[in-house]
DNA sequence: ATGTCATCTTAGAGATGA
């Protein structure tokens, strides 16, 4: 079974890399971040011609997750308690709870969208509490946190800077002692598995990234593999971000407890 | 390291966010 996660900073826009991506790659389950639409605006169609079921939930302007599923999709929430915009979505998709999730981005030290984000990140580990870690578990998306100084192209131009602060990465760390494992993917062009590169300056040619792009999942799930596509993040009106491809199986066992 | 990209407002450049 093959799971992905993306942002494709606007499903509109990037509709043209999203159809083809699909077809190639051809993930079994697929997170979305950014899409940047209103529920009525999604391009249910041609992502149902390919066969995925969708969830959806669009401010409109800004945020926006999906959940794209050709196993399945059922218990949909969008609602992540006490938290406003549109940036969570989880649904059982075959054997797998499957959550996309766009963490806020935070800003800068002293905004209050940082302390937003602290306590966004605060809700989501509190969506754990009534659940077992022997379950088949996945959480992913952009998280807009860099969980190590490894995760960043230099830690010391991010000086007084949001993604790399330790209550950030607090944060998304709750959700790996409660039980999830970060699963790695294995790196691209470098030594280190970026997944986001900056617009500007010709970052992504010089391969100065940030690893805020992650694939969480409960022990039970099996990784064959894990990669950051980065030829999405090439070409023609790509994404800053580029997906995070992961391959997984379960014991017979799983399949049936789920 | 602020060099790009996407969207909305409201008709064309500016504001906003990342």
């Amino acid at each position: 079974m093959r799971v992905a996660t993306w942002n494709v900073n606007s499903i509109g826009a990037r509709l043209p890399r999203l159809l083809p991506w699909l077809e190639e790659t051809a993930p079994d389950v697929v997170a979305l971040q950014e899409t940047k639409c209103a529920d009525g605006a999604f391009p249910y169609l041609p992502i149902a011609a390919l066969g995925y079921e969708v969830l959806h939930s669009g401010d409109g302007r800004w945020n926006g997750v999906a959940i794209l599923s050709r196993i399945g999709l059922t218990d949909p929430t969008t609602d992540l308690a006490g938290q406003l915009e549109a940036r969570y979505a989880t649904a059982q998709c075959g054997p797998l709870r499957v959550t996309s999730v766009y963490v806020p981005n935070g800003r800068s030290l002293d905004d209050p969208h940082y302390a937003y984000k602290l306590n966004w990140l605060a809700s989501l580990r509190d969506t754990l509490t009534d659940l077992d870690a022997v379950k088949p578990i996945m959480i992913m998306g952009d998280f807009n946190v860099a969980l190590t100084d490894d995760d960043v192209f230099d830690i010391g131009a991010f000086g007084g800077s949001t993604h790399v602060t330790e209550p950030e990465r607090a944060g998304v760390r709750a959700l790996l002692e409660w039980g999830l494992v970060d699963v790695r993917a294995r790196p691209g062009k470098g030594d280190r598995p970026f997944t986001y590169w900056d617009y500007r300056a010709g970052m992504f040619h010089q391969d100065l990234g940030m690893r805020i792009d992650y694939v969480l999942a409960t022990p039970p799930i099996s990784i064959s593999d894990a990669y950051v596509d980065r030829d999405a993040r090439k070409g023609k009106l790509p994404s800053d971000h580029a997906p995070v491809v992961v391959d997984v199986s379960f014991g017979p066992d799983l399949e049936r407890r789920s």
